[in-house]
DNA sequence: CATAAAATAGTTGTTTTCAGGTATTTTGCG
DNA sequence: CGCAAAATACCTGAAAACAACTATTTTATG
């Protein structure tokens, strides 16, 4: 018998993988939670073995949920859930101690194929992640760029459309200093302007 | 009996809708599609109440497709439903024929609310999405701004990080005329750069 | 077939960003 | 405490974007 729990801020989706369990006995789903909090605290007492971890949660980036969740849990196997399809994020969640990744639109069946590969110890991405890992051409990024808290602030007041002059008013600095975060950014997001940082910025969910 | 049909690429979501429906005799789910397209063809032929449409179809616009659906059948009932929470987006699609709105991590029951409700001809939103309407501040949009096909050409262009030379050496045109087009999107948007546009885009689900 | 909307292309001048540095001061952590 | 990383700040020249226009050609649509 597999204990599953399942942490998406979707009650539909909740339901949805629910009702997908209960027509397979081996699977038994044990609790589910809608935030990453609530997930941290309530696992200190429960015994699980395969965490379905959907990467978009209100309160928490799920790629830092996923590394603390294997500190604390170095059993767990964790799936992560998605609605997309970045090679990036996919590389990150794997480095950080998921051991699948199956992307929201996969039919039931990957669903639960991942599940059972994963609660064995063995790695498990659906077809549509495997083609996008494939394809994944040599210049692209190889995971998603750790960001200071600094630079993720700067990052957000220019993704409202603040100029660098703005964002300096903001944040109580130097024009000067908001250039230098700027070209961080564009370093570590290995781009030549801010547009494509916020682009990527917000494919992978940082935004 | 009020006859409901799925449009939604995600096979746990239709899940999780269909496991909801089952303890509730007042309501039957005839048909599911997962595409825009694939609605469209098969909607010629059966007679339904009620739409569930989610916004972000892989092959189309949800605004776009809810007008022609209600274009085509008038008597429809729509109910969007979306992952995001945005005040253009909701006005825009209620502009556009839906007459619910529901974002998906709304509780199962504000969703059967809303079937009832739109079924009977209501207006249905739910909480969140009200709250959202109730806070619109003066100085947002109103809508989703309407962009031409080659507006949005060179905004997806822009959006992968393009610079105007190569966006004109990419279509073939001038770079003054990627200018005008940059200025038309910057108008529309009511934004004073491009930044913001790509933003904006990017929450309306347009990029 | 008109007429409006869209797409095209241009000018001039200003502002902002980018690329390439350097350098000092905080802050966090073993 | 000491060290590394982060945050701060500055300079210069080149490239790109923005503002405020005008104007022609194409393309839809009634």
């Amino acid at each position: 018998m597999i204990k599953v729990i399942i942490i998406d801020d979707h009650p539909i989706v909740i339901d949805g993988l629910k009702n997908l369990f209960v027509t397979h006995e081996d699977i038994s789903l044990v609790d589910s939670y809608k935030s990453g909090q609530e997930a941290l605290e309530a696992l200190k007492g429960i015994d699980v073995d395969v965490i379905l971890l959907d990467i978009n949660l209100p309160d928490m980036n799920g790629i830092n949920l996923c590394s603390d969740l294997k500190r604390i849990h170095p059993s767990l196997k964790i799936i992560a859930l998605s609605l997309h399809n970045e090679h990036a994020v996919i590389r990150s969640m794997l480095q950080n101690g998921a051991l699948g990744y199956v992307i929201k639109n996969a039919p039931g069946d990957e669903i639960l194929e991942a599940i059972r590969t994963v609660a064995k110890g063995q790695k498990y991405l659906c077809s549509a992640t495997r083609t996008t890992m494939a394809n994944a051409e040599a210049d692209q990024h190889v995971t998603v760029p750790l960001i200071t808290r600094r630079e993720k602030e700067v990052l957000q007041l220019i993704g409202k459309g603040l100029t660098t002059q703005q964002v300096a008013d903001q944040l109580f600095i130097s024009p000067h200093t908001v250039e230098s975060h700027r070209k961080k950014l564009m370093e570590k997001f290995e781009v030549n302007n801010i547009i494509s940082v916020i682009k990527l910025a917000t494919d992978y969910r940082l935004l």
